[in-house]
RNA sequence: GUGGCUUUAGCUCAGCUGGUUAGAGCAUCAGAUUGUGGAUCUGAGGGUCGAGGGUUCAAAUCCCUCAAGCCACCCCA
């Protein structure tokens, strides 16, 4: 009979040979995080529909079409959260964060849903960490959140890793510049393409996100909004430079990165990585949202952060360094049925002392048993027969010098601790 | 939403121009004179050859339709 069903669409099972890798980058995560001041946050897997399309934007392209929207049993439209800036900040006022003292420091890991054609390194679910600091407006905590991304990878000794860097502006310099983007593209309209024709309309910043050949070289000669900041933005951007030069992080200035959702403003930054290949080349990004409470109808707020992609970042760190589970160091093996709950209570025992201990079941030939204690990875091995049973006493095989020696009950702790130390 | 490629045992794949009960390696399990291991040898289980339809005496193999998966575009994590 065909089975009823099977993974749906654009998701994967992480299986016990790449938790490995997981447990690293969230070990890793929760590490930086903790030595800047930053505690863990869960939110809600869905949120109001509104919070993403008010606060991530209307004409984005998450809000446009990748969102997994539903409504409740009261009709209330809910959406999987496709990004998880919008429900911290959500957070953050509803808990009353804004009489702590600020900046509020946050971070979070888990799993994002959005609605594209799946392909490599990118899922309907997939998994992020993000930081979020709310509540300063200082150019001092963008460095600190991109130096913050900075140490992750390099705790996790992944190289490669290229910071791209650009300024966006803010309300006050961006419709100007807006103006003067439309103004140079203006007698290019009929050479774009469809898409950046929208986007001339729209979002001309986003005339920058097209990859199309003959839009390239259009943009190439475009004016720079890093040329046409206004004095803060421009203050501020400065401060930024010079922070990642105090701290010996090497940067691309890449006047291209303008990022797709609407609430970033001044600082946007990207991680790349080569090995990833073209398409999905981003580990992670972020940037300062300092409209983004306003947007969400919540008092003006200053806030900055990234979210790094768990899955691609998975998938540079196997390549550049091979893990594997965790596995319990000791097999317990009983020859007879008559054996099997007196090892089992003995496997009992080792267990409330701290040591893993697999307990092997049912009957079979000893040497079968030894095989699948040893492809198991087991150090030790419990052995218990007949002949055990008589004399009262247990076998203690060491897998790796293939030596063993039989001991009574009582000194079953003490040899194991001696050959394996203390839990 | 658009395009390309793929779809044969749990996994990786072979099956040439259509021809009897569909194969290999790995993995699993079992045995190799009966209580000692990751090797070796032997053997076993496991497949409606993605689904449906068509051509044919005969189809995994040719034709059509559909589906799924992967990759790419778009964009992002």
């Amino acid at each position: 009979m065909a089975p009823v069903a099977k993974r749906p669409p654009g998701t994967q099972d992480i299986l016990p040979a790449d938790r490995p890798y997981w447990e690293a980058l969230e070990a890793a995560a929760r590490d930086q995080a903790l030595r800047f001041g930053y505690q863990r946050i869960e939110t809600p897997i869905y949120e109001t529909t509104d919070l993403f399309v008010r606060g991530v934007g209307e004409g984005t392209d998450i809000v446009s079409k990748e969102m997994y929207s539903f409504s409740d049993r009261g009709g209330r439209s809910l959406t999987l959260r496709p990004e998880g800036t919008a429900p911290i900040v959500r957070a953050y006022f509803d808990a009353g964060m804004q009489v702590e003292p600020q900046p509020v420091r946050l971070f979070y890991i888990g799993p994002f849903f959005r609605a594209e054609r799946p392909q490599a390194g990118r899922f309907h679910q997939f998994y992020q960490f993000g930081i979020e600091t709310i509540g300063d407006a200082s150019p001092l905590l963008d460095v600190e959140a991109i130096v913050l991304g900075w140490n992750w990878f390099a705790g996790l000794d992944i190289a490669g890793v290229t910071l791209h860097l650009n300024s966006i502006g803010d309300e006050v310099c961006r419709p100007a510049y807006r103006q003067l983007l439309r103004e140079y593209f203006r007698p290019y309209l009929a050479e774009l393409s469809e898409t950046s024709r929208a986007r001339f309309e729209k979002n001309p910043l986003r005339l920058f996100d097209s990859k199309d050949p003959q839009d390239e070289r259009l943009k190439h000669n475009a004016p720079r909004i890093v040329d046409h900041l206004c004095g803060p933005c421009a203050e501020a951007f400065h401060v930024v430079k010079e922070g990642l030069a105090a701290q010996e992080i090497a940067f691309e200035l890449n006047p291209n990165l303008v990022r797709g959702l609407d609430y970033y403003t001044r600082t946007v930054f990207e991680y790349q990585h080569e090995s990833l290949g073209g398409a999905q080349n981003s580990l992670g990004g972020g940037g300062r949202y300092d409209g983004l409470a306003a947007a969400l109808g919540y008092r003006p707020t200053p806030g900055v952060g990234f979210a790094m992609g768990m899955e691609r970042t998975a998938i540079v760190l196997k390549q550049s360094k091979p893990l594997t589970p965790l596995i319990p160091e000791v097999y317990a093996i009983a020859l007879e049925a008559s054996d099997e709950l007196y090892v089992f209570r003995l496997a009992s025992t080792l267990r409330a002392r701290g040591y893993g201990v697999i307990f092997d079941p049912g009957l079979a030939r000893l040497d079968a048993k030894l095989r699948k204690a040893a492809k198991r990875g087991a150090r030790v091995a419990l052995l218990v027969g007949p002949e055990e049973r008589e004399k009262k006493q247990i076998v203690i095989r060491d897998m790796h010098s293939k030596t063993q020696t039989s001991v009574a009950e009582r000194e079953l702790l003490s040899t194991v601790v001696q050959m394996l130390g203390a839990r």
